[in-house]
DNA sequence: AGGCGTTATATTCTGTTAAATATAACGACC
DNA sequence: GGTCGTTATATTTAACAGAATATAACGCCT
């Protein structure tokens, strides 16, 4: 059993949708990495239909896509993540990590004093 | 359509069962004013089933009961938060409250250089 | 004793979400 | 022109979550 955790999860939302959240994020920073949608939901272990869709949500709530992609051509095609994807992920990565270190001492003492050990 | 609306979720987890979130604590509030899980699940238009449920939960991931319950009697029973619950309540809200202040600058430049405006 | 409103719990139904499957289109490359 | 792996999309199937329903137990109160 995994010890005790605390998460902290930012997702921005636009109107109804996510418009991005952890995972998402991690598709951008897996798709940067492989250059495709099908082998970073391969490397995530997500069908390519979840990866394709998060991937359609991040572009229509963006001002800009944040991933570019081609069909047919060398290798079947690709998709790349877009210099405006990567400032869209560098800058949620930044509020994550503010968050965290803003409640990391106290959300230590919440877990050791309040929570049941495992 | 509603505005651009960014939200950040804290939830603190205990293996892989969510301790308290947002759901768990606005919950434990309603306990607090109404007296009881019914009460409390249909002020928050909830079914009693998933309330209790929540409760219970809680109740397992924590040190000490968050709310002590009550069958029969006047009025058929109810429902208390704890003392201990009401201090897990107000350190998770804190908790909350520092997140949020700490990203609140970097959260609104990012809805509003980044995101598509609705 | 019987009624009442609640807690506590099981079971069934239902709707939504995710997975699985299928298929078309694409364009470089051989 | 055929092959290849990909994007893009539809359709079907399965899994899960939540709602709805049902019921027992409880203890005060009249």
């Amino acid at each position: 059993m995994p010890k005790a955790l605390a998460k902290t999860r930012i997702r921005v939302l636009l109107g109804s949708a996510f418009a991005i959240g952890p995972g998402k994020a991690d598709l951008l920073q897996a798709i940067e990495q492989t250059g495709s949608i099908s082998a970073a939901a391969r490397s995530m272990d997500m069908s390519y239909r979840r990866a394709w869709l998060l991937i359609d949500t991040m572009n229509q709530c963006f001002r800009q896509p944040v991933v570019d992609t081609a069909t047919g051509g060398k290798g079947g095609g690709g998709a790349q993540i877009t210099p405006f994807g990567r400032l869209v992920l560098r800058r949620y990565r930044l509020i994550e990590a503010q968050a965290a270190a803003a409640i990391a001492h106290d959300i230590k003492l919440f877990t050791r004093e309040l929570l049941r050990s495992r």
